[in-house]
DNA sequence: GTATCTGCAAATGCTTTGCACACCC
DNA sequence: GGGTGTGCAAAGCATTTGCAGATAC
């Protein structure tokens, strides 16, 4: 079952909530991390350091992809956004505030489409319940050739 | 349900499959090939480039890590190996003459528990053939804290 | 003999880090 | 003012590539 592009909060909120782990974690405000987390939140896709770098110099002529590096790993960290390996080029970067959800990617054009499917989900709970192991994480993509591609 | 780590086909079995593919390929016999096939057979475990390259310098003392790579890139694509990210720190890979399974990580201590679930390799196939798309692979990682590492 | 294979060293590409200055509280 | 954030350049690290000599057929 396909995933809706809906955000489940407001980039307000996502905002506020960061404002909040800053606090906490005795860091300072910076423009670059709200920034970054409104490129994701308004694009909806999976954005490369480079094309996140490449979208904030619009507002911001000198930014340096080592911040963007920076902000990503702490935004990761916190849960902010979740990282993708769509091929051997690097990884992207979504917002985490969507439905979880895993992919399937085109091996031709790259297109990604998001699905959830709730009885694979319950089922790498038992799996992992069964052997005695806490599931932390888990990350199932599907690379397929799309029917916009099948005649390639 | 866990995979047993029997090999489906003999040693030899696979390398008389990889010299018909030389052949097939126009390419000629190089020590090297077998070398590493037998290494991953013997080993049943997920091993880096690194890890293959020192253990193929017990009987190639000159043996270089480049030629390693360029072997397990042809070793993939001609489907003799499989590759697996386990964490940041690059590829392992592990003899593809084995049942297919997925693979769950512990983030602690690194164990791989090898798995299959034929309902969910089902599911698999039922979610891109509705979307009109042809499966070509797949992937699935659990990261879990295994049990031995629960208390840490 | 000719094309492939190999080791070596250099290049590549993504990512991280050190440092000095800028900025936030 | 002191600590955090940033840009820049350099370093790191896994992987790839160019090249010349070695090897297979």
């Amino acid at each position: 079952m396909l995933v809706s592009n809906t955000r489940l909060e407001t980039l307000e909120g996502i905002l506020d909530r960061l404002r909040v782990d800053i606090k906490l974690n005795g860091l300072k405000n910076s423009k670059q991390r709200e920034e970054i987390l409104t490129v994701l939140y308004k694009s909806g896709t999976h954005l490369s350091p480079e094309e996140i770098t490449h979208k904030i110099r619009a507002h911001d002529k000198n930014a340096s992809i080592s911040s963007v590096y920076r902000i990503l790993s702490f935004l990761e960290k916190n849960g902010f956004i979740t990282a993708l390996e769509t091929d051997k080029s690097g990884r992207r970067y979504e917002i985490a505030a969507k439905e979880h959800h895993d992919h399937i990617i085109c091996i031709h054009c790259g297109d990604i489409i998001e699905f959830v499917n709730p009885e694979i989900e319950q089922m790498q709970i038992s799996i992992t319940k069964e052997l005695g192991a806490k599931l932390i994480s888990h990350d199932m993509r599907l690379f397929v050739k799309c029917s916009k591609c099948q005649g390639l």
